[in-house]
RNA sequence: GGGCGACUAGCUCAGUUGGUUAGAGCGUUUGGUCGACAUCCAAAAGGUCACAAGUUCGAAUCUUGUGUCGCCCACCA
């Protein structure tokens, strides 16, 4: 027996090298699975990575992500699957940016003022470093990804596929440049679209302030410089003296204006005193308005913030610190009618950086959704793809029965620039100018727009040899994604490829600390699980993130819990001692299998029941009730039962019944070995390499059945 | 305002299609072992499976309602 299994199981040993020897092998990579893997009738398996954003390290939400893809590649590996799982890296564009500037602002610098290459290359050599170090995370937790096949959305042939999109979507009418209201970000100088942003309730003064004949309520008096327009509702009593589009003259902020009145629908009888002033330009309600009865649009807030000189006195004023100013100057005026302080409402902010968002009108590239949404939602009917957590589908189809076009310009400089020119009023889409005097849009695509495209781009769409992997088999990832990303792959895979890129979406939910809250670094319970695994091996770090966590729900994890797999590794190790310690005089390969008892023969059967049961699990996604019953039968049955029964005829003076027992306790660990690798795929490799019964091959490409 | 989910042992959670005495990890108590076990084994205490009604031979599991908590969506001036 190998001097080895005389100590306790120390991981932090073992785990570089096999991940190593792995790597040599060659074997993440299908193409070179050994025969018995990829024999004529061998099928494709394949995951695409959720890309990770390489702006920082794993955490337990990745940890958990990954090791379930993980289970499901290498249990298909061993099934004989030619199993892909194509790693990669997102550069996340505005959240990057978001990451960087931080970093810029600790050092005393700003972006602004920078050379816009300088920029580019400054947070590209931040984001290579990251990404590095994201890497080496996700082979520390053993993650079987084949690395010949990684990529990044800002590699080159990515960039100029993605920007090809673009230009075919251009063509088809399905992106169109418009001038709409958008979210602003004044702080960090950039659109977003509706699913970057979120709401905060807060509590603001509410104003009523008297303007003409009417009282009119508002949070933000500061937009109110430039309200000529009224709305109230068409069947509200108190109004109806006064007729649509009736004139009057009114004295305001800055002095007397003509003002005019508007019954439409959306004003709310409810609210207030019912009537309301529109400021098209800092409102996506009074926008849609304006539109709709072709009003005039005038900016009264800057690009920073500040107030215009629309403002009179104001001009130049942050907003803020204007709004009491005005307050007063309406009160000194007399306008004031009341002030409600304990008015609650909700507050728009961008979801990265908390920024208050500001309503601005702004030319941008919007994606048609409506044809998209309804290919996607045709496509969920006929059953080309599902939903393994029901729940989620629902939330799905009423997303997408209800689109709103997509904003993908942001006026930042880490992404993929968009591939349009200017010139006066004109506008060429292509990757090349145009010719003499166009300037090019120095927009940049939302991050969703090249990720969107992401299981197309990695298998080298339109025309590499790997589009053979497409569609994959599954898309698992996390339940906040069911937005932001997944539509946008079915939408793209559908409008690109006429195909879905995946059969099945598996969503796990957030990964919450030992007492069910939420992990955030300012209440300091965040658990990395390159800690953790460090700590309490690898192997052990994945038993915890997968067993009793079901589909599609939250799970908490704790030290604990991670504790007791470790102490399963170790069981597992002494196991191994035990039974080789006990078999070194005999030879497996020559023993005569037919003279074990009934009962040690079906002992062997259940064996490979269960592998056959763990193997249906991992198929059906019932991760979390297979790793439990690996576990259990490893503890409780092998070690508990079945090795305890074993003691006397191993000790005892019956050489057959002896043979009888060494050939049932190795057969039925190199059966557990074989079922444990998925979940603790480093201990079993590990024990593998010297197994009396191991072929030549690595456990990682061992048959299944 | 709309939707989704959860409520099971002291804590954190499992329980695939309804089927015998409801489970795990951690914690607690008792005893044993330390010649496979940086430990392990045996055993114990502890649950009216949120509440109510219904369907059923039978419900933690299905239906309806109530309560509590959490999450998501939404153009609340």
């Amino acid at each position: 027996m190998n001097e080895k299994y005389q100590k306790p199981y120390d991981a932090t040993t073992v785990e570089s090298d096999i991940y190593t020897m792995w790597e040599k092998s060659g074997y993440f990579n299908p193409d070179n699975l050994p025969e018995n893997a990829t024999g004529e009738r061998a099928e494709n398996y394949s995951i695409i990575m959720p890309p990770p954003n390489a702006n920082g390290r794993l955490h337990a939400g990745h940890g958990t992500d990954m090791t379930l893809k993980d289970i499901m590649v290498r249990y298909h590996r061993m099934a004989g699957k030619k199993a892909l799982f194509l790693p990669g890296a997102d550069h996340a564009g505005f959240e990057t940016q978001g990451v960087f500037e931080k970093k810029l602002q600790k050092e005393g610098r700003s972006r602004f003022g920078m050379d816009r290459d300088d920029l580019y290359q400054e947070i590209y050599d931040f984001v290579m470093e990251n990404k590095h170090a994201m890497e080496s995370d996700l082979k520390q937790l053993g993650i079987s990804c084949d690395w010949s096949r990684n990529t990044f959305t800002l590699q080159p042939d990515v960039v100029s596929r993605v920007q090809d999109t673009f230009i075919k979507m251009h063509e088809d009418g399905l992106v169109y440049r418009g001038k709409r209201s958008i979210h602003w970000n004044p702080k960090f100088q950039t659109s977003l679209s509706d699913i970057e942003t979120k709401f905060e309730q807060r509590k603001d003064p509410f104003y009523y302030f008297q303007y003409g004949p009417f009282v009119i309520g508002t949070a933000r008096p500061e937009t109110k410089f430039a309200d000529k327009y009224i709305v109230v509702h068409p069947d509200d009593k108190r109004y109806a003296q006064y007729k649509h589009m009736q004139e009057f003259e009114v004295e305001w902020i800055n002095g007397k204006i003509k003002a005019t009145l508007i019954k439409d629908e959306v004003a709310d009888m409810e609210m207030g005193s019912g009537a309301m002033t529109i400021t098209p330009w800092h409102s996506q309600v009074d926008f849609e308005l304006a539109e709709k009865y072709d009003l005039p649009m005038e900016q009264i807030i800057d690009w920073d913030g500040k107030l215009l000189p629309i403002a009179g006195e104001f001009a130049g004023t942050k907003i803020h610190i204007a709004r009491p100013q005005i307050v007063e100057k309406l009160q000194e005026k007399g306008l004031v009618v009341e002030i409600d302080h304990d008015y609650e409402h909700a507050v728009r902010l961008c979801e990265r950086t908390g920024v208050v968002v500001e309503p601005q009108i702004k030319d941008q590239w919007y994606v048609k959704m409506g044809p998209l949404a309804e290919m996607t939602l045709k496509s969920l009917d006929n059953g080309d793809y599902r939903f393994i957590t029901k729940q989620h589908e629902k939330i799905f189809r009423h997303w997408m029965e209800n689109p709103i076009d997509w904003n993908i310009s942001r006026q930042i400089v880490w992404g993929i620039q968009i591939p349009a020119w200017f010139k006066g009023g004109d506008i060429t889409v292509s990757k090349e100018s145009p010719g003499e005097g166009w300037t090019r849009d120095p927009d940049t695509f939302d991050t969703w727009f090249s990720s969107g495209q992401w299981p197309l781009m990695t298998l080298g769409y339109p025309d590499s040899k790997d589009m053979e992997y497409y569609p994959t088999s599954v898309m698992e990832t996390g339940a906040d994604l069911v937005f932001k990303w997944v539509p946008r792959m079915i939408m793209f895979g559908l409008y690109l490829r006429k195909e879905v890129p995946f059969k099945d979406i598996y969503f796990h939910g957030m990964v919450l600390d030992a007492r069910g809250v939420k992990m955030s670094k300012s209440k300091g319970n965040v658990m990395s699980p390159i800690d953790l695994a460090q700590n309490f091996g690898t192997d052990a770090t994945r038993m915890a993130f997968v067993v009793a966590n079901p589909p599609g729900a939250d799970m908490s994890l704790s030290e604990d819990k991670v504790r007791a797999y470790k102490k399963f590794a170790n069981k597992l190790w002494n196991i191994t001692r035990f039974i080789l310690s006990n078999t070194e005089d005999f030879d497996y390969a020559a023993y005569d299998k037919n003279l074990l008892t009934k009962t040690e023969a079906e002992l062997i059967e259940k064996s490979q029941e269960l592998k056959a049961q763990i193997g249906s699990d991992i198929e059906n996604y019932r991760i979390h009730l297979a790793s439990e019953k690996v576990y259990h039968y490893v503890w409780d049955t092998l070690a508990s039962s079945i090795l305890e029964a074993c003691k006397d005829d191993l000790s005892g003076d019956d050489d057959t019944a002896k043979a009888r027992k060494q050939y049932l306790l190795l057969a039925l660990l190199r059966d557990s070995l074989v079922m444990l690798h998925p979940f603790m795929p480093f201990i079993t490799e590990e024990i593998w390499k010297d197994f009396p019964l191991a072929d030549k091959n690595l456990l990682i490409v061992h048959p299944w059945q």
